[in-house]
DNA sequence: CAGCCTCGAGTTCC
DNA sequence: CTCGAGGCTG
């Protein structure tokens, strides 16, 4: 039969459809175990692609059929990215560090402080190498796969479920399976493997890969599945993310759940009552690290009991109840051939090591960071010598390690061969981008350029910061392009962005017949801006840049305010009292010094008090300062940074400039309804059932706000057991007042 | 006010 | 990923 002919589904009835990608399916997984177990291929090369071919045309034909096992999963999906994007249902979370036995003990510490356990005698946990791979999470519906993502952001992964169905370890069926089930793991490449892959390589004339780690991660991420097909990727369960049903009640069982429904998981996985059996486990690990065949960078330690991990949930990024024991880091002598300095969004200078390339941890490593000039000299500004002391000096010989095996560092320099002409490293007082003066602020770590948005450095960074996938994240517009854009003077500042395509009128014509960019790309681009018209407010205060304001701050502010308006509103207002607070801050810092010189007692915030006191700010203003600072998460110097912004002429236009091009959405609360949503509280006292940042975390589930003060708008006081200050001062303002039990029966309830 | 815990800002290499 | 520093807790 022709191709053409085998291609043609015209005549195919829905049902039949259905029956036949079965089938296709079924023969495609069999040639693939075939090819994978090193078997005679059961398909011709041929045979296999014609195949994938039907399934596609099918699925075009059919598209609610299509998802289980299309070979080429992303049919229409955005050619740009390459991949198509899946929300994580749960988020992937990454783990704190121990680089120490004394981390380990700490970590064991804080999770009995946090549970409120006086020992941890009742705590045992699982212990098992960390795997130096990629982390992939596979969404299972009714037992079958649906789709196979990477980590991503931790929010949004990258759909590779083509790819993942060619790793042999990964079952697209499980039996006895929850209805929905979402297996987390790490895909890796063995060291035989990896070494293979590069002698074909090489024969091929084809780049070689670094580590395995990378040519996992390369395989992985390929758009033809045939490419990923022939590396031999493997992969270890050992997490899930969202389940219809829990699959046990500890990480063990867990672990053992997975094994059960056809993972792989790794063979040293142990459970440990205690921090010693945690350490010796590590011990052991790394005594087996050559021998294992592939790469591990430590040991993960997690709470087995999942009730408790469910307790002590989750900090911004990192989990409470885990973490990633690592193993000691490579060092690497070499030379270091010169010091630059880089300029960033907010002006600080900052130093970069130009060395003579080394291999560190099988990454070869050309700079490194030096971190500010306190770090060069070898002493902070509070004389606390750093490397014992000893400052870099261009042409020494310097120790580089890779920091949590990612950013290059100077661990020690050697002295004993330091050349007798070098000098200390002299740091520029001027930006050597702009030449404005570069200041360091009083008990500031950096020094910073001046020049404001005049810096070329500065405006670039800020545009970049605009542009960046936490803000205003423009497809094909990267910090590249923006980079491109700026020095061909078509974009100063973010508005720019949105007049680009008026602007410059025939701005298709100039755009596509530059390097790089066609009819379709440009066309793409400006869509893409188009579609970033509508922006969250959240994401637009985090694209500003504003200074101490970053996506954490702005998320806050947004959910607080709603509306831009409402937020420049109070900004503007709160002025007056910003400018008095920093005038009492002022003095009260020239007090703590004159005190400290004297040897008597600061007593700053009393200065401080007695100076707002005297500055007789107007009412309104005052009361607008207070509701920025008494938001959660937000103090005097986040308001300070952000009346700053808005105040500031230049900046200001700026920004009234860019909002004309937007139409900006409120937030939507992240929570449903509950009985203390949108309600302010405030803890005080002993709790006794909860410890207080779990009470704290539960209430913000429930859509509760959670203060540190009492004041008019707090809601509702929860007083533990010796209760003070506050719960006068509630009592006082008449807030309501309840105690720990009724507290929880009123969230119990709702 | 000291000691956490987080956030913000800066960084490298693929 | 790490450092410094802001903000909160005790």
């Amino acid at each position: 039969m022709k191709l053409q002919d085998y291609l043609d589904v015209s005549k195919l009835t829905k049902k039949n459809a259905q029956l036949e990608l079965d089938e296709l399916a079924r023969q495609i997984e069999n040639a693939n175990s075939a090819y994978h177990a090193g078997d005679d291929p059961i398909l011709t090369d041929a045979e296999f692609d014609a195949k994938k071919r039907r399934v596609k045309a099918i699925e075009t034909k059919f598209p609610d059929l299509r998802g289980l096992f299309s070979p080429d999963f992303q049919v229409g999906a955005p050619a740009a990215s390459g991949f198509g994007k899946i929300p994580h249902a749960v988020r992937m979370m990454s783990l704190g560090n121990a680089f120490e036995d004394r981390d380990v003990s700490d970590f064991v510490r804080s999770i009995c402080k946090y549970l409120g356990l006086a020992g941890a005698d009742d705590l045992s946990f699982t212990a098992e190498p960390k795997i130096d791979g990629l982390s992939l999470s596979l969404r299972y519906e009714h037992g079958t796969l649906i789709h196979a993502a990477t980590r991503g952001d931790g929010s949004v992964g990258e759909n590779v479920t083509a790819n993942a169905l060619t790793i042999s370890d990964i079952p697209r069926e499980i039996e006895n399976a929850p209805e929905v089930l979402e297996v987390r793991g790490e895909v890796y490449m063995s060291h035989a493997d990896f070494a293979a892959l590069n002698i074909r390589q090489e024969k091929h004339g084809a780049k070689l890969f670094a580590n395995p780690r990378n040519a996992a991660a390369g395989s992985l991420r390929q758009l033809d599945p045939d490419i990923t097909r022939a590396r031999p990727l493997h992969f270890f369960a050992y997490s899930w993310g969202q389940l219809s049903s829990p699959i046990a009640e500890t990480q063990f069982d867990a672990i053992k759940r997975l094994e059960r429904f056809g993972f792989a998981t790794n063979p040293l996985t142990r459970q440990c009552g205690t921090v010693a059996e945690l350490i010796a486990h590590y011990r052991s690990i790394e005594g087996q690290r050559a021998s294992l065949g592939y790469d591990i960078d430590g040991v993960v330690y997690k709470v087995d009991r999942l009730d408790l991990q469910e307790r002590l949930g989750f900090r911004s990024t990192t989990p409470r109840w885990a973490i990633a024991h690592k193993f000691p880091a490579e060092l690497a002598w070499t030379r270091l051939e010169g010091i630059d300095i880089q300029v960033g969004r907010t002006g600080a200078l900052s130093p970069v090591a130009r060395l003579q390339p080394v291999t560190v941890g099988g990454v070869v490593v050309s700079n490194a960071t030096l971190h500010n000039e306190d770090y060069i000299r070898g002493f902070d500004s509070k004389g606390t010598s750093i490397r014992g002391g000893k400052d870099i000096r261009v042409g020494d010989w310097v120790q580089i390690y890779r920091a949590g095996d990612v950013i290059p560092k100077v661990a020690d320099v050697d002295l004993g061969r330091r050349s007798q002409n070098t000098v200390e490293y002299d740091f520029p007082t001027k930006c050597p981008v702009c030449g404005s003066p570069a200041l360091r602020a009083d008990g500031d770590a950096v020094r910073r350029c001046t020049g404001g948005l005049i810096c070329d450095a500065q405006a670039v960074e800020k545009l970049r910061h605009f542009v960046s996938r936490a803000a205003f994240d423009i497809e094909g517009m990267g910090a590249k392009q923006v980079e491109q854009f700026h020095a061909d003077g078509w974009i100063k500042e973010p508005s720019d962005i949105f007049t680009l395509e008026d602007r410059f009128g025939r701005g298709m014509q100039q755009l596509k017949n530059r390097e790089g960019w066609g009819e379709k790309s440009a066309k793409a681009l400006f869509e893409a801006i188009s579609k970033k018209r509508r922006v969250e407010l959240g994401k637009l205060v985090f694209a500003l840049g504003i200074r101490n304001v970053g996506e954490v701050a702005s998320r806050d502010l947004a959910l607080h305010f709603k509306v831009w308006d409402r937020l420049v509103e109070i900004v503007d207002l709160a002025l007056l009292a910003a400018i008095a607070y920093r005038k009492a801050d002022d003095a009260a810092t020239r007090e703590r010094i004159a005190a400290v010189q004297g040897s008597r007692r600061a007593r700053i915030s009393e200065v401080r008090k007695s100076a707002l006191a005297e500055a007789d700010v107007p009412k309104a203003s005052q009361a607008a300062w207070d509701e920025l600072v008494e938001l959660d998460g937000l103090g005097p110097v986040l308001a300070l940074s952000l009346c700053d912004a808005l105040s500031n002429c230049e900046e200001r236009a700026a920004i009234d400039r860019l909002i004309a091009h937007l139409t900006i959405l409120s937030p939507e609360d992240p929570v449903a309804d509950s009985r203390v949503s949108g309600k302010t509280v405030v803890f005080t006292g002993t709790l006794v059932r909860l410890k207080r940042a779990e009470a704290k975390k539960q209430a913000e589930s429930l859509g509760a706000k959670v203060a540190g003060t009492v004041s008019k708008k707090t809601d509702i006081l929860i007083a533990g057991e010796d209760a003070g200050s506050k719960a006068a001062k509630a009592a006082e303002l008449g807030v309501k007042i309840m105690n720990e039990d009724s507290w929880l029966e009123l969230i119990e309830r709702g």
